[in-house]
DNA sequence: CGCTTTTGACCGGCGC
DNA sequence: GCGCCGGTCAAAAGCG
């Protein structure tokens, strides 16, 4: 989700009190229209509801004309990134493909298509894997900086809450992995497992699992890389049958009730983190984003599934920009601090309205 | 039989 | 240089 480093979601937005406000004393903001109620006790019921309708009204259109922008933004963000992806693509595949890892080992010449083409081309050692003499050191150390940098700007970090009793590291997210490793590392007593995209044999993709070091019911899932392929559309075993989109954000019906428990889904991209909060059911419930209501995993432990990739294809869709517009719209009414801002905004819209009129 | 998972060994990076 | 640690390999076992 890089093009949320792109938008300013801060509360600057395009609706301007600010010289109201100026005029707002301090007491009557912060009062949350308590002190402004009393103020208009003189006045009548029905004006003062009917200028909070009208005023309600404006905010509420000038809040859609807002979404819309904030779409135009992120389309046009998207359809940059989908040509500065292409751009690097084309000016770093021979540089990807030639600093492949120093590791390759008899398995990989013969399991990675790509890298048995480039040996069969390149005459590589097979036992260090490396070109030594088609890359000089500084194009190698530049090659691999550039994909570093390549790799690390497509790392997703996505966590669930899932069964506290269910020990298996399984992240249904549509694509299929095949575990390669699991380990347990210093500074978490449960394992990490390793997984690696199996759809298509030339996917980069990998995705770490590890369940949470405080709170051991929500288990982590990082993705590095892009898939090279779409969304696999063979479900996964057990799993629901309509897997197939990436966009989708799953709720898993147990029971015949909508389950919805706390779950955050941090997406990074080793700039601006963005963390949706995807507690409320209605936000998930009523969206028109491909959902399954009828599924259960195969564990019946997920109790809610949050499907997510890197991939532009997927930030692309429209409704999972939607689903993010509607997010951030939500994370900003559950904040305090923007209720209170929009407040003081409505209150001077209304006094700067009766001032204008006269009225009070 | 083919695919996936498990698991101990191995490798490279990094800090000291 | 050495040891620690995260990541990966690959043989063996499991599974459908």
């Amino acid at each position: 989700m890089e093009f949320t480093s792109l938008v300013d979601t801060s509360l600057d937005l395009s609706f301007r009190p600010r010289p109201v406000l100026e005029k707002v004393p301090k007491q009557e903001v912060q009062s949350d229209f308590t002190g402004l109620s009393r103020e208009k006790e003189n006045m009548g019921v029905k004006n003062e509801a009917g200028d909070l309708l009208e005023e309600l009204n404006r905010v509420s259109s000038e809040n859609k004309k807002l979404t819309e922008m904030l779409t135009v933004v992120c389309e046009n963000y998207n359809a940059l990134r989908n040509q500065m992806m292409e751009y690097m693509s084309t000016q770093n595949g021979v540089a990807e493909d030639s600093s492949a890892g120093s590791r390759k080992r008899k398995a990989e010449s013969i399991s990675n298509p790509i890298n048995n083409n480039y040996n069969n081309n390149n005459n590589m050692d097979v036992v260090h894997g490396r070109s030594s003499e088609s890359c000089s050191s500084d194009e190698e150390s530049c090659c691999k900086k550039l994909r570093e940098e390549h790799i690390k700007a497509k790392v997703t970090i996505v966590s669930m809450k899932t069964d506290a009793s269910d020990t298996s590291l399984i992240v249904k997210d549509g694509y299929q992995w095949r575990k390669y490793g699991q380990k347990v590392t210093r500074d978490n007593p449960c394992p990490r497992a390793y997984f690696r995209c199996s759809f298509a044999p030339g996917c980069p993709v990998k995705k770490k699992v590890q369940r949470s070091v405080e709170d051991q019911s929500i288990v982590v899932a990082t993705y590095e890389g892009e898939h090279n392929h779409p969304q696999t559309s063979k479900p996964e075993s057990g799993a629901s049958t309509n897997t197939s989109t990436a966009s989708r954000l799953n709720v898993t019906t147990i029971a015949g009730t909508t389950t919805s428990v706390p779950c955050s889904t941090t997406l990074n991209s080793s700039g601006p983190t963005i963390t949706l909060d995807l507690t409320a059911p209605k936000t998930v419930e009523k969206r028109d984003m491909k959902m399954n209501h009828s599924t259960t995993s195969p564990t019946g432990a997920n109790s809610i599934r949050t499907t997510t990739t890197t991939g532009g294809e997927y930030q692309n869709r429209p409704e999972f920009q939607q689903f993010l517009i509607e997010q951030m719209a939500t994370s900003l009414t559950k904040d305090p601090s923007f209720k209170a801002a929009l407040a003081a905004a409505i209150s001077g819209k209304i006094l700067q309205h009766n001032n204008q009129t006269g009225r009070w």
